[in-house]
Formats: C-alpha cells, sequence, structure tokens
DNA sequence: ACCTGAACACCGTTCAAGT
DNA sequence: ACCTGAACACCGTTCAAGT
C-alpha cells in the first residue's frame, strides 16, 4: 500500500480531515459523483471499512464537506482580503484578481462548480450555496455602501460584481488576455 | 417466475412500453432513483439482461421516460377538457376538478412530483417540465383570453390557475374538504 | 484509537447461448 | 425477436478480529 502522501508523512493513522480533503480533490476531479467511499479509500491507501469508523455513512462524509466548505467560504470573503488592505476599492480589485491566482485558483473554480452542480439534486447543498452567496454579496454591498453608494445601488453593483467574479472563474480564457483590470474598471466606476 | 401480470396476460413477449409502464409505476412509488433495472426486472417477471434488448442502457429509459411524459401532458392539456364541454369558464372547472378523480389522480401527481424532484438534477428532466410548464399556461391563458381578458391579464389569471392547480395537486388535504368549487369560483370572477 | 479482511447485498453492463 | 444465465465490475455497509 504506497499512497498517503499528500496528506500525512507516511502512515499516522488517518482522522476524519484526511477523508474530507480527499473528497475534495474527487469532488475538484469528478463531481459529487466521484466522491465515493471506495476510490476514496484507494487514495488514501487503506481499505474501504476504515472509513466507518471516521463517517456513519456517505451521507455524512457529503455533510461534512458542506460544513467546511461553509467555513471556508465565510472566512475567505473578508478575511484574506481584509488584511491587505483597506481601501473598499482596492478590497474590490484585490477579490477580482484571486481567481487569477494560479492552480490553487482553479481548484477553487472546480470545487466551486461542482459544488453548485451538486446542488442541483441536494437539498442541504443548495442551502450550504444560498447562504455563502448571501454573505458574499453582503460583503460586496458593505463595500460599495463604504464607496458612497446608497443601499439599493450598491446591491445592484454587488451582484453585477459578483456576476463578473463568478464569469472569470468559469469562462475559459487564455492566459494572455486577461481582463480583470478593466473589469475592475468598469465595475468601480462613476 | 409468477410477475408479469399487470402488464401481459401471461407471458407474451415484453416490448420497450411495458418497461416504460413499469418505470412509471417505480417513478411513482419511490422517484427516479427507485428506477433500477434489477427491480424493473423483477417486478416484469423477467432477468436483467432482458432489459439490454430493448434499451441501450439506464439513460435510454430515463430519455424515453420524458419523451413519454412530455406526450401524455401535452395530449392531456387540452384534448380531455375540449372533448367534454366548450364554454372557456367550464373548461377551466372542470381542469381545476381534475385532481379530485381519485385513485388515476393521486399516481399522476406522484409522477408529476417525482418528475418535478428529478429535474432539478437533470437537465433533460428540467427540459421537459420547462415545456410542459409553457404548453400548459398558454392554454390556460387561451381560456382566460376567450373570456375576455387582455394578454397580459390573461398570463397573469394563468399563472394563479396553474399555482392553484398545482396546489391542489400537491397539499395534502382532507377528502370532505374539497375546496376545488371555491377555488374555481374565485379564479373565474371579474 | 484506527484499521484489515472478509463477507453480504445490490446493481449496471455484456454476451454467448437458447427458443 | 426476445430472453436466460452467468460472469464481471464496482460499491456501500457491517463487523469480528487485529495492533
Amino acid at each position: 500500500m504506497p499512497p498517503r502522501s499528500a496528506t500525512q508523512p507516511t502512515s499516522t493513522p488517518l482522522d476524519a480531515t484526511a477523508w474530507i480533503q480527499a473528497a475534495f480533490e474527487a469532488l475538484a476531479d469528478g463531481g459529487i459523483d466521484a466522491v465515493r467511499i471506495d476510490p476514496l479509500a484507494k487514495r488514501l491507501g487503506v481499505t474501504r471499512g476504515s472509513f466507518y469508523w471516521h463517517f456513519t455513512d456517505r451521507a455524512a462524509l457529503h455533510a461534512a464537506m458542506l460544513k467546511e466548505w461553509r467555513k471556508r467560504q465565510s472566512y475567505q470573503v473578508a478575511t484574506r482580503i481584509e488584511k491587505q488592505t483597506t481601501a473598499p476599492d482596492e478590497r474590490l480589485r484585490q477579490t477580482l484578481a484571486l481567481p487569477h491566482a494560479g492552480q490553487r485558483a482553479k481548484r477553487a473554480a472546480a470545487i466551486e462548480l461542482a459544488i453548485r452542480l451538486w446542488s442541483r439534486r441536494d437539498a442541504e447543498a443548495a442551502k450550504a450555496v444560498k447562504h455563502i452567496d448571501r454573505v458574499r454579496l453582503s460583503y460586496y454591498a458593505k463595500l460599495y455602501g463604504e464607496l458612497g453608494h446608497k443601499p439599493v445601488e450598491a446591491r445592484k453593483r454587488a451582484f453585477m460584481f459578483y456576476a463578473a467574479l463568478m464569469a472569470q472563474a468559469f469562462i475559459v480564457t487564455d492566459a494572455d488576455t486577461d481582463v480583470s483590470g478593466e473589469l475592475a474598471d468598469m465595475l468601480l466606476r462613476d
């Protein structure tokens, strides 16, 4: 049994976290249907049976994934940017630049997409997506508010901003045609 | 092998129709996830393998089900009522009374619900639902138009009418508290 | 505390062989 | 034309037994 590398040095006992991490890997690769216990076990270098020490069943893993995603996204939306700069328009610009941070961003986009697909057939996933959308939109609206826009206008702009952000993450584009700068100018003018 | 009764006298060779019919039975009972080849085969009194003479795979069965549903619903929306009466308001009243036609109606409602659930995670199912919704709404709007309402108003009323029809079919209610009459009065006044 | 191994159950799919 | 039977593959779940 060779694997178990990306997660642990070489054969420390696994914990639930390792399974969740592997699950996100599979999710990014093949969507929620690819999150199957048997392949995950192989990937982690353990047997199928060991999964059941950490989770009661597959549904429990799914629930844990959603919880983790909610946590990560709620944290990221503001904190990562807040630390780097304080001007609201700079925060918006930097948020818009995030999808270009290479491999990490690609994986994040894949997970984002997979969860949104999943949410079409799973009520819990749908709840998580709805929640995160609300969190993000509120944050962007807050920033636009700080730029002097009235609440209704700020909400509208926040929506357009979010749409642009999504589009950037999901639409396939050549690396050399990065338009995030122009996009930012557009979304921030007036 | 005893079964194969509801469909055929006693052991005529099956055709695709028999599988589709059994599939709808399973759909009404347990949703799209209950439409599995193995249980269907048992229900039909044949082996799993025979399925593959009629369909290339499970997806083909799903596609056939949607095609059949579209056909049936497109036909039913108008034809069944058109034959019985000619006055538009009477047609609306009779449409509203349909969900009370006992066992048949219950099964239809179950299928309707199952397909709508399914449509949340299946693009083809979603297309079928969208199409049928359009067909139904157009028909109701046409009837309201014949009652003298202007197009926009007719569309609004058609929507409310459709909503009421759905609600009647899906909301669990005591048999003795049939409100379809009052509903019809409300939806047809002015 | 964490995992193996083996077993069971349930299915989708394929296909040669039957009638 | 329609179906059987057997095989294969892939998984979820359980659980006694190991360390």
